[in-house]
DNA sequence: TGCAATGTGGACTGAATCGGTCCAGATTAC
DNA sequence: GTAATCTGGACCGATTCAGTCCACATTGCA
C-alpha cells in the first residue's frame, strides 16, 4: 500500500467539494460538514493548498474558500505535487529536496527505469483534472484509456495470478 | 513524494542483481556488496522476499537464493506489493487488510475515480518483468508506452505549467 | 464603534512506522 | 565437527503522521 498520505487524500476530496460550488466561496465549517473531514484538520489541509496557490481565501464575516482557478485546469498532479511533494516512487531524482539522496545511487542499475515510470504515472495524473473527479458516475473519462489498456498481450509467459491481489496479506 | 519505502527499493535492486546470475544462486553477502546494500537491511528483505515466495533459499555453506521463477515471469507488481503490501494510492479499496477502513467511505464521491486509477497503476506495473529492469539502457521497453502518451491533445486550457515539477518545494 | 464570524500561522503531542541492527538457533557442505 | 549460511524474531532510535489547539489578524454588519 505505497500509500498517499491521509491529508493529501483529504485535501482532493475537499477541493472536490469546492470545485461543485464554482465561483462561490464555502466556508471551512461547509466543507468539513460535506465531506465528514474532521473540521480541524480540513482548516489544516486548506491552509496548504492556500500556499501552494491552489484556493483563494476570503478572510473575515462571510469568508471562505474558492478555487484558485477553474476546474478543469487543476491537473491532479497539481494537488497531490503541492500536498505530498514531488509524486516519486523512489527517492533518486528528487534530491533537490536535499536531504538524503540515496546512497546506492552511483552503483544502482534501476535507476533509469524507476525515473521513467515516475515520469509516466506523473504524466498520467496530470492529464487528470478537478473535473474529472466531478462525475458521480464511476466511469473514468477517457483520458486514463492508455493506462489501463494493454498495448499488446505481449507476455504469453505470464503468471496465471500474478495481478498482485492474489498476493495480499504476506507482509503487514 | 508518495514514497515507496526504502526496504521495498532495495528489494527491487537486489532482485534484479539475483536475476543477473539466473540459475545460479547468490549468497546474501555477494549480493549486499555488489548493490552496496548494507548487509543487515538485505538479509532481512530477502526474507521477506523468502516468505512471499519470490526467491528460492538453499541453506548451510554454499548455500544462497535463486529466483522463484524466471525474471520474465515475475512482475513489478508482483515485487512491490509482496513487499510494501497492497498497490493503492488510497485507504479505500484495501480493507482487506481491516486495520482501519476510510471513514469518509460512506459518502466520499472520489472514491470510485481513485479505485479506477489505482487499478491502472496496478496494471501498467503488471506488465514490466523483472527481465525488463535489466537492461542497462535507461530506454524503457515500449511495454509502458500507454502511460507516457497522452493518447490526445485534449485539455487545450491545460495551464502553461502544470507538470508539477514547477510546483516543487511547496511543503516539506 | 464593537462584536461575531472567519481565516492564519504555528506549536504541540501521542502514536505509528521506518530504517537499521543484533543475536540465538537450524541447516548444510566439506 | 566445524565453518558457512540462512531463519526467525526481538529490539531501538529517529522520523513522520494525524490530529488538536490557541493567539491573532481581518472583515462584515448592526
Ligand atoms: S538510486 Fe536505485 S536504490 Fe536509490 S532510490 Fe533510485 S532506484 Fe532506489
Ligand atoms: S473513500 Fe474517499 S476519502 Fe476515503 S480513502 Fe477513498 S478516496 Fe480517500
Amino acid at each position: 500500500m505505497l500509500r498517499m498520505s491521509k491529508m493529501t487524500d483529504y485535501g482532493i476530496v475537499l477541493m472536490t467539494e469546492l470545485a461543485r460550488a464554482e465561483g462561490d466561496t464555502r466556508t471551512t465549517r461547509e466543507l468539513a460538514a460535506r465531506t465528514r473531514v474532521p473540521l480541524p484538520s480540513a482548516s489544516k489541509v486548506l491552509k496548504g493548498l492556500l500556499q501552494a496557490g491552489l484556493v483563494v481565501s476570503q478572510r473575515g464575516a462571510n469568508g471562505g474558500y474558492g478555487l484558485a482557478r477553474p476546474a478543469t485546469s487543476l491537473s491532479l498532479a497539481e494537488l497531490v505535487s503541492a500536498l505530498e511533494g514531488p509524486v516519486s516512487l523512489t527517492e533518486c531524482g528528487v534530491h533537490a529536496t536535499s536531504a538524503m539522496p540515496c546512497e546506492l545511487e552511483s552503483v544502482c542499475q534501476v535507476r533509469g527505469h524507476w525515473r521513467l515510470i515516475n515520469q509516466a504515472i506523473q504524466e498520467a495524473l496530470g492529464r487528470l483534472t478537478l473535473a474529472d473527479l466531478l462525475a458521480p458516475a464511476p466511469r473514468m473519462p477517457e483520458r486514463l484509456v492508455g493506462l489501463g489498456v494493454p498495448s499488446r498481450p505481449q507476455h504469453p509467459a505470464a503468471p496465471p495470478n500474478a495481478s498482485s491481489t492474489s498476493v495480499t496479506g504476506v507482509r503487514s
